[in-house]
DNA sequence: CGCCATGTTGATTTCTATCAAATTGAGTGG
DNA sequence: CCACTCAATTTGATAGAAATCAACATGGCG
């Protein structure tokens, strides 16, 4: 097992993570506030700043864990702190009145909570795993933005790939069938875990449940389950525990119209 | 090019709507290369300049019209200018291989086109009236950026408030009907008139066709069509000419989730 | 006046949602 | 170690909302 760190990462994440979570980096526990050893630096908000400059950010920010379920933001509340998200995943949602839920995405390690930088979250943010965040003080990085251009300049091109990722999944939700919805999600969910881990794997980790699949594709949890299981069917791809394993990357490529 | 008039103040929607082009920004041209007399200015990226920096924008911009149906930029372009709306109405729209279509916006004035600064656009921009727009080279604007942190501030803000309507746009997508995709985009249209004009008026300008419509709700024409007119049946609102007149806003209320 | 794009209306189909039930499987406690 | 429980998932039957297919109407414009 991992050494966990001397600041106190509850034993309940480490183990949880051994045993039932099958990607590495809901596994891995990183000292937040030691940039040094960070395993998501280049990815993240902090790739910009230079040796130099970690003191600084080490200053502002703690390490927060949280366990699976937990609701790290609400809609509804203020902001006042960010997070950049060092183990873990999360799922980012809005909520009807009436009980409709649209998830917006899912924050991997790396991603950052609360680059609008502005007063109010417009989603809610829940744990689907164990995490661990590094957490900052909202006014802490809008003096750190104000003082550093690179920074805010990193910001914005952050918030940028949120926006174009954001109309990727518009032209998905408004124009895509099931299938084509699925195929694409998936695609995007290896891509996006071979960011973080440097491998291409047929092996694609979904530690969200399917109906955090249904509400962010715009299906329900049926027609999720039935197209998965479906392509099973069709030797497409192999369902393993907490994923799926591609088979066919022909079939997925074709299937998804962007790529 | 019109002339503007300064003692003469722009016509109201309302009263616009009962004639040809539905709205005084569709008709006016405005001079983009004098901001003393631009009049989205308050609106846009503009806003957060002072006047002794309105030289430096207007030696790096240009005024350049387009007509109807042209197309400002492609999707698959190089980025090179940047534009800023003065009048007139666009559409921000992808395509898929095989000719499904998600229109991801629409431009109005005040707007601005290069809010991401990326090299390459990742949508196309044609024209659904005729228009006027501030043009400036990407470079300049960059290189503007890198000197007034404001400026990027404000480019950052905009885009942070694009990214929170297309998350509100995801939940449409995904998760309403299409009568509730239909009353959220009129009360959208509304608010988003009322901003540029400042005033609230029952009619709503629908600049763009119905397919257009359509696309970016993701529906059909005749879906979009029949939820109208059986709104008009229902006495919620009446059909004009280049947009409808609300008239029944607890039922538009009533029927947006958000709201 | 007639043409063509745009919009409307009707009939029918289809995809996905809904309703309902069975199955799996991880966690719990005897 | 195994029965039990409860949530998550899968599967089946049916319903329904919107898409599709097909005319038909409107209206601006040469």
């Amino acid at each position: 097992m991992l050494k966990v760190n001397e600041t106190k990462t509850p034993q309940t994440v480490a183990d949880h993570a051994q045993i039932v979570r099958p990607h590495p980096h809901c596994a891995h526990h990183i000292k937040g506030d030691d940039c040094r050893v960070c395993q998501v630096r280049p990815l993240g908000i902090c790739a910009v700043l230079e040796p130099d400059e970690w003191a600084t950010i080490e200053q502002i920010s703690q390490t927060v864990p949280f366990a699976e379920r937990d609701t790290l933001v609400s809609e509804t509340d203020d902001c006042t702190h960010f997070y950049s998200i060092t183990a873990g995943v999360a799922r980012l949602i809005r909520h009807l009145p009436d009980g409709r839920r649209q998830v917006m995405g899912f924050a991997l390690p790396g991603d950052f909570l609360g680059l609008s930088l502005g007063k109010a979250w417009s989603f809610s943010v829940e744990a689907i795993t164990p995490m661990t965040t590094c957490r900052f003080a909202r006014h802490a990085i809008v003096q750190l933005v104000d003082q550093k251009p690179h920074f805010l300049m990193r910001m914005h091109e952050m918030a940028s790939a949120e926006l174009n990722l954001a109309q990727d999944h518009m032209v998905l939700l408004g124009r895509l069938t099931a299938e084509e919805k699925i195929g694409t999600f998936l695609l995007e969910m290896r891509r996006r875990w071979a960011r973080i881990d440097g491998h291409t794997s047929q092996n694609v980790p979904l530690p969200m449940g399917r109906q955090d699949i249904a509400d962010y594709l715009g299906l329900t949890i049926e027609t999720v389950s039935r197209t998965i299981n479906q392509m099973q069917r069709a030797r497409h791809l192999v369902i393993v525990p907490d994923g799926i394993r591609l088979m066919d990357a022909a079939y997925f490529e074709h299937l998804s119209p962007s790529v």
